[in-house]
DNA sequence: CCAAGTGTACTATGTTAGATAGTACGGTTG
DNA sequence: CAACCGTACTATCTAACATAGTACACTTGG
């Protein structure tokens, strides 16, 4: 389920909260279900527990998870809705890096074509 | 013309070759043109001429620019050729992003709207 | 010629974020 | 009660980034 890049630029902590995110809005995972541990996540992934648990802390501070001490910890209820202003900024993100690329040039056309094959090799599998 | 922020997570050699991108790709700054010296850009942004140069040497490793020595530093000629690549992989990466908005749910017509705001606000000011 | 500006190269140092290691405590559960 | 769980520390290591300072070779304008 989960993976991880060491090699990547951006820290390992905040990829798992990432694909946290991702799953959540993906609907992998929904609200109740409960998220590997922290020491099983750290074998599996190959990674120091304290690691692991940074990335529980900012999930939690983003209300995304809620942790029961001795049992485990689940996705929160409100995940979807607190996950709703990610989207957007997301969305703000995307429009300015598609500004760029106006800028250098790319056109109208090339852009709705690339959406044209995100939504035409997905067909209708939309959740939520 | 360049800024800089240096409480961003992306290092400030790395912010200046993004920006000498972008500069390239809007036609602000065209093949042939001086691009600052290193020490009066390092005077103008407040920042260790070693952290100049290296950008200086990236932007050189990536064909964008070629450095006369006792002259000066100018935008290669083939510095548009060589950032065909980087647009192209910029639009990959788009593409990634909006699969991934897709997925939690955003639909096709939000993603049109938005390449429409993109395009109406800036009209025909596109270069090249 | 020469002073000033240019790119380039090098060593040394400081700073910070990220990751690791190890230990410990309290709650839950079968 | 043993085996899990989350949580909380402290200490240490590392790599990347940035700075400081110096030096050398080249070009150019006065």
């Amino acid at each position: 389920m989960y993976h991880v890049d060491a090699m990547s630029r951006v820290p390992v902590y905040e990829q798992i909260v990432e694909q946290t995110e991702k799953f959540i809005l993906a609907g992998i995972l929904k609200p109740g279900d409960k998220i590997p541990s922290v020491r099983n996540l750290s074998i599996e992934l190959s990674v120091n527990p304290n690691t692991i648990q940074k990335s529980i802390v900012e999930l939690d501070r983003r209300g995304l998870i809620f942790s029961v001490p001795g049992k485990g910890c689940y996705v929160a209820e409100e995940a979807r809705t607190a996950l709703s202003a990610v989207k957007r900024k997301k969305m703000a993100e995307i429009k300015d890096e598609i500004k760029e690329l106006a800028l250098a040039g790319v056109t109208k056309e090339e852009l709705l074509e690339l959406i044209e094959e995100v939504f035409t090799k997905k067909e209708g599998q939309a959740n939520d």
